[in-house]
DNA sequence: TAGATATGTCAATATAGCTGACTTAAAATA
DNA sequence: TATTTTAAGTCAGCTATATTGACATATCTA
């Protein structure tokens, strides 16, 4: 047992606590904002990472997302129906499926993004530089990056 | 649109991002042991606050959990029925109930927690103290505490 | 050409959540 | 005290998101 405070065993059981916290917010924002499409957070994801990682292929969408290549195709069938989402086949092999937003995917994602963007953007304006770079660097920790 | 750096969009959706990540692992790695008892996060969720919060009422657990309370009810009979947790009518509102582990609740607890304290505790040991508590202070804003 | 890899799909099942309707006991209040 | 409100519990049915296992197809690699 560390005589750190911020080791104490109640402290750490604090931050599990705030981590909970922190991701059940961030992500029941746009939950609205998805129903209207037909979406839940699980569309919300993929659409997330698909941004982000714009011609990502299934595998790679997979690593991140830790998820079942069955699970991931019952939302990549939603996105593709939906026309939020258009599939290529990958550029050097040609198994591979590379994915991108189309424009309606980009509209839907900054309409989330818009909504999901507010919360972080009042903690952190209201957090010196130091700190927003010291959370992201603990938090990186977290995640082993 | 700011100047800051940790203000730009890109910045945001990598918190985003990173957050998800963060909740995901740190409720992942409990998942074995949860499994020897028949229990999912869920449950965990549950015996987390209950421990947190000892003597906790029902309503107290849903307004932290979020949840309905058909949703929680088939969570806390299971941790009745395994022995885990102990109900006691309210002492001030009688109508209330208070919930408690129980010894075999709090030996669970502590062997998830065990698990889960490891990732945190390796973050924060490669941290220094400013850090962590410019990572808890952060953390606290983005969910309004 | 044979085997490995990337993706897609079918079927069944598990977990964790939801809505809506209703009951019981106890507290608060008119 | 009679009535209303609150806290908790329960039944039934549904939805969202994940799982396992088996198998098919196309393409790459050795």
């Amino acid at each position: 047992m560390s005589d750190q405070l911020y080791l104490k065993d109640d402290q750490i059981k604090d931050f599990i606590e705030k981590i909970f916290y922190a991701y059940r917010e961030t992500y029941s924002d746009p939950k609205e904002i998805l129903k209207k499409y037909s979406f839940g957070t699980a569309h919300h994801r993929a659409i997330h990472l698909i941004e982000r990682y714009e011609g990502l292929t299934v595998s790679d969408l997979l690593n991140k997302l830790k998820i079942t290549k069955q699970s991931l195709n019952r939302v990549l069938r939603d996105l593709i129906k939906n026309k939020s989402i258009l599939v290529k086949k990958g550029e050097v092999d040609s198994r591979q499926r590379q994915i991108f937003l189309n424009e309606k995917g980009k509209k839907l994602f900054e309409e989330i993004f818009l909504q999901q963007k507010k919360r972080i953007y009042n903690a952190f304006k209201n957090s010196d530089a130091d700190s927003v770079i010291k959370f992201r660097n603990v938090l990186s920790k977290i995640i082993n990056e």
